[in-house]
RNA sequence: GGAGAGAUGGGUGAGUGGCUGAAACCAACAGUUUGCUAAACUGUCGUACCUGUAACGGGUACCGGGGGUUCGAAUCCCCCUCUCUCCGCCA
């Protein structure tokens, strides 16, 4: 959530950045939003004036009770009550502007970073740079999702049999590979200095409110109404809930923090090749990285955090690129986005493996997480996150990549953690 | 699931209708003293919003959350959430 301070100050850059976000009736909403928060300020100012003179008034009340003049405590009762009569108008039109308001602010996104460029799709997002080889495949080579079942380590039948389709059930060399990516995943991060969680996977809704899951996206999440419970579609929601309505101290920065869990995501609407295998699950496995730093920093602990992810993917030999969003596909909570994507040979084609943001304070604002500046005064901190890494499409690109005649060939750096060097 | 007790500022904890934005102690921060550390002493020490002065000023709200009673609520009433103790169940 935007801060209506800073959009009052610099409304017609932030019109001009929400462009850029290719976010429809910029202009429209924002002078909407100065136009009530004007009003509103005035109707507060009243109420308050009101409210302070019923206060002295009371004070006076108690006054004449104790010194026994009954005459002018009554006289002064009814001066009162007329006062708190305008009060009540006064209360609920404030209370509505400031609903208003909200509502409004809810449904605006975040400003992207001057270095976001302009566009609209997928199409329009800038490559960075692309890395490591892209493997030769020999003639038998196939997809992974025939090799899972060639192999028996992904089972996707039995899934549908259990739940329903996007949940497989791994099983064998394939449970034993998650374990070790799981592992392994978390140990880099620790060793990185990401401080480990192990984070509830239900939620409730005022975290889900804070991280922004709701209320705009309500459908993603899978809800468990009788407790007003909420899987989580990320770690990101519980870690960053960590601090919620807490003031850090300047000292800590940067915090890290990393935690795998399982993600749930309903992923109403997708259909097709895309969700194909493991190409898109409602529930998967992840480790993700969350930093709250300084604003002055965090565009630094941005980069280390893609280093980070960057070096992960190295070690496990896949070829990547990096791709920084453009306004059009950023989601809508982030200030700058960069996205990882790894070459599934087989199937010819880029998957995502990994997102890592900076919200600045779009997050924070509506977490209320702060910190003390120099000055003393309280200041918002800025919240990043990235998966390091998601597994289901790491697990793809490993099986389509390394796939040969006689079997699926594990990554040297991930050996000593599945205890076997091919799945045959 | 049953019975009871409770929720106050960073912590402990006082406060049962106006003198309480809230005692006291601890912690923290700043200063004085000291060869350094420690101790002692002095001071500061919640958050948000509105307003804006020559001024570090003025105002409003907040004592788990929501509603109510009252001229006036941390204090009384109702609902909810959470915590603790005992019992039951249980990996």
């Amino acid at each position: 959530m935007l801060e209506i301070n800073k959009i009052r100050l610099n409304k017609e850059k932030v019109i001009e950045l929400l462009r850029v976000k290719n976010f429809k009736a910029a202009e429209e909403k924002i002078n909407n939003l100065i136009d009530l928060d004007e009003k509103k300020r005035q109707v507060q100012k009243q109420l308050e004036d009101i409210k302070a003179e019923l206060n002295v008034k009371s004070k006076e009340i108690g006054q004449y009770m104790k010194d026994g003049s009954k005459e002018m405590a009554e006289k002064a009762k009814t001066e009162v009550a007329n006062l708190k009569e305008n009060s009540k108008d006064l209360e609920k039109e404030l209370s509505e502007k400031e609903q208003e308001i909200e509502g409004l602010l809810l449904s605006i996104p975040n400003l992207p970073h001057s270095s976001v460029p302009k566009g609209k799709t997928a199409e329009d997002n800038i490559v960075e740079y692309i890395d490591g080889k892209i493997p030769k495949l020999w003639e038998g080579a196939t997809p992974h999702w025939d090799l899972c079942a060639k192999y028996d380590i992904v089972d996707f039948e039995l899934g549908n049999k259990i739940t329903g389709s996007g949940f497989p059930v791994y099983k064998g060399k394939g449970a034993k590979l998650q374990r070790a990516l799981i592992n392994f995943f978390l140990d880099e991060a620790v060793n990185s200095g990401f401080a480990e969680v192990q984070p509830p996977l239900m939620v409730n809704e005022a975290s889900a409110m804070a991280t922004g899951q709701l209320p705009d996206k309500e459908g993603q999440m899978y809800a468990i109404p009788l407790d007003g419970f909420y899987m989580i579609p990320t770690a990101e929601v519980p870690i960053t809930n960590i601090f919620r309505d807490v003031i850090v101290s300047e000292k800590d920065f940067p915090i890290c923090k990393t935690a795998y869990s399982q993600c749930f995501r309903r992923e109403a609407g997708s259909y097709g090749k895309d969700v194909r295998g493991l190409n898109r699950l409602h529930q998967f496995d992840k480790v993700e990285i969350v930093c709250i730093d300084h604003p002055d920093h965090s565009y630094e602990q941005l980069e280390i955090m893609k280093k980070h992810v960057e070096t992960l993917l190295h070690k496990l030999e896949l070829p990547f690129r990096v791709l920084r969003l453009c306004g059009g596909d950023m989601s809508f909570t982030s200030a700058l986005t960069f996205d990882f994507e790894t070459y599934s040979v087989a199937q010819d084609r880029w998957l995502e493996v990994s997102s890592v943001s900076n919200f600045e304070t779009f997050q924070s604002n509506r977490l209320k997480l702060r910190f003390k500046n120099q000055e003393g005064k309280t200041q918002l901190a800025h919240t990043l996150n990235g998966s390091a890494l998601a597994l289901p499409r790491i697990v793809a690109s490993l099986l389509e990549n390394n796939q040969t005649p006689e079997g699926i060939k594990i990554p040297k750096a991930l050996i000593p953690y599945t205890g076997f060097e091919i799945i045959d």
